[in-house]
DNA sequence: ATCACATTTCGGCTATGACCGAAACATGAC
DNA sequence: GTCATGTTTCGGTCATAGCCGAAATGTGAT
């Protein structure tokens, strides 16, 4: 039953590359389903739930059944401490390795959190809808406002079938890179939907960041006033 | 040359029980030579060989030729932090498994944290210097006062060599289990080397803790203010 | 009930890393 | 020089984790 005993566990479940990225996937979103974390390892699915299996069974992840998804978040902040230290110690010891997520400005600028948008436009699109007052936020609770649902109307962003999912709508997420929070829940998954079906952004297959499309730069605009230019290279 | 690419390739390092008891060898000796490590390994000598050459490589842990032996200590505080850390987690997530550091009250009260103090009385010895001004803090950086010197000077605390070494010689620490931070740098370091020498403290084989004799206790009282009776037991 | 989708279980393949013992290579002692 | 000691390299064995595809399970939609 209870199954860590030392460290050298953790440290091996840690350890293999799909479940560092799933991991990783998690730091950054309060709420990934099996296949987002399959995408995110780049394993077969079947490979992939050994994967969750192990590390829920460590107590590394939680996961907890919504419908026919199967949502998995890490288990305690300390996980979250211990990604970030490892993280560090990385970029340390690899100083001219591969960029890691941390230090990636293209990541930093439009990061995916699980399924939605985090990073400076995530942030900016959140603070967008709060200041525009088509997200009211009442102490802990988020609603949707008239024009709010007009907006998302005009975006073509299909409300219905989040509104029947047992999926929470609005939820704010921690964001780490910003400090301050991005649009999370069934809405912010849609948002990020919604973009890339447009091609408004775009996924770099495997990639955990997207690249922003001129068009989606007029629309980030034009609804909700954020430039959306690269990050500054100057 | 460069060695380490990622998160995953240090959790697989740490991932392996003999390395991980190699490594935590090393948390508590600063130097160890190949052949204390293979006996904290339990493996053959050429077998903890290599295991040895990876975690060198990595960029883990050091390695300095003297004479025939060849002496391995933790290559940075990051790396000590982090098996700190991971300790830290791996006790959470099996509360009833063995007694960890993190449930043991001698270890809570002084742990040794790399080569320095940390714990109840690490965190109170820093917050002493400070107060006191024998260390001044200015946003980032931290100085020895003049009357810091004075205090080594009379502790008999050797202080040329530290300023000499390349380690920085005062940096502050996380102290998870104090909420605060404890003094690490060289100077941390050399405190905890006198404490021991001068038998004010003494650490039981194999352990990340000291016990503190009653001379230790009269010293704490006397040179830091520090109320260094064992921990509450009532 | 039937279908579609999300996830898990199972069987089998393959690669790799941990391990040891024997031998080689140092280095200091004599 | 020879010897003993500490450490590394090499060759080979063995166990196991990661991987996949196919089939099974479970859940929500129709």
């Amino acid at each position: 039953m209870t199954s860590i005993v030392s460290i050298s566990e953790i440290a091996f479940l840690i350890g293999d590359p799909a479940r560092t990225n799933m991991l990783f996937c998690l730091q950054t979103s309060e709420m990934a389903s099996a296949a987002d974390l399959t995408r995110a390892a780049g394993v077969a699915p079947s490979t992939a739930s050994e994967h969750l299996a192990k590390l829920t069974q460590a107590g590394l992840i939680t996961a907890t059944q919504m419908g026919r998804h199967r949502y998995f978040a890490l288990a305690s902040p300390q996980v979250a401490e211990l990604l970030d230290g490892m993280d560090a110690l990385a970029s340390k010891l690899a100083p001219n390795g591969p960029p890691s997520l941390r230090n990636d400005q293209a990541a930093l600028h439009a990061r995916t959190c699980g399924d939605h948008l985090a990073g400076h436009i995530g942030v900016a699109l959140t603070q967008s809808l709060l200041a525009n007052g088509h997200i009211r936020q009442n102490g802990n609770t988020l609603t949707l406002s008239r024009s709010g649902r007009a907006l998302l109307h005009d975006l073509d962003v299909p409300l219905d079938p989040l509104t029947q999912s047992p999926r929470r709508l609005l939820s704010l997420c921690h964001d780490w890179s910003e400090d301050a929070f991005h649009l999370g829940g069934g809405l912010g998954g849609a948002l990020l939907q919604t973009f890339l079906a447009r091609d408004w952004m775009r996924r770099p297959k495997g990639r955990t960041f997207v690249d922003i499309t001129p068009k989606g730069r007029t629309i980030l605009r034009k609804a909700f006033g954020i430039n959306a230019n690269a990050p500054a290279s100057g």
